[in-house]
DNA sequence: GACAAGATTAGCT
DNA sequence: GCTAATCTTGTCT
């Protein structure tokens, strides 16, 4: 039972961060992991502006790391942060904006057994992916996928088949010391794979 | 070449 | 709820 439709093309990461980061709620992320295929729905996201925001990786400094946001929507940023996790990003607009999306959690939805394998310290489904490192970890992304493109055949987002109904919500970002009031945080309401989090009120 | 900080997580109080 | 763990990257000397 697969009920996927055709991946997202090009086109949509080319847009306004802001609005790919909300459409990127209730998508499916597909990885083609060997023989498995690891899917999750999209539950929590976070947009980070190159321009005008400080807390994003590109504002104002082009540096190694940094170029990969500058490349064209669509394009993946994965980087390594507190020395043990990762975090994935989409690249979003057009070349030389800056601009990403981070994904925060996914809801599990096929190959539980290999994200279970890979996350042993989850005590249960819901901590398997919901936090940017475990998300990581359970999909098996890492450095390598660093530059590679979401709209390749080995990973993508598609549409669900059926389009759910649910509730956006947004709130201030997490984890960060600079750009905090920024309230570019977007998650569904009430998911219980969203992160749990004191900022997880509706702003 | 050296040093400080970081888009987090897990484990302990 | 609070803090240590851990290492890459960027910046400064």
């Amino acid at each position: 039972m697969t009920n996927i439709n055709k991946p997202l093309q090009r086109k949509f990461f080319l847009g306004d961060t802001l609005k790919i980061a909300r459409e990127l709620l209730g998508k499916i992320i597909v990885k083609h992991d060997g023989k498995n295929i690891l899917k999750g729905k999209i539950v929590e996201t976070e947009a980070y502006i190159g321009e005008h925001d400080p807390a994003c990786h590109a504002f104002q400094k082009f540096t190694d790391r940094s170029s990969v946001l500058y490349e064209k929507g669509g394009t993946i940023y994965v980087y390594f942060v507190y020395g043990n996790y990762f975090c994935f990003n989409i690249v979003t607009g057009k070349e030389g904006t800056g601009d990403a999306v981070l994904i925060r959690a996914v809801e599990p939805l096929e190959g539980l057994e290999i994200m279970k394998n890979r996350r042993p310290k989850a005590k249960n489904t819901r901590e398997l992916t919901n936090g940017p490192s475990k998300f990581c970890m359970a999909f098996g992304l890492d450095g390598k996928f660093n530059r590679n493109d979401i709209t390749g055949k080995d990973i993508y987002i598609t549409s669900p088949a059926k389009r759910e109904k649910f509730e956006i919500a947004s709130s201030k970002r997490i984890g960060l010391n600079v750009g905090v009031d920024f309230p570019y945080r977007f998650f569904i309401k009430n998911n219980e794979f969203v992160t749990k989090h004191k900022f997880n009120n509706t702003i």
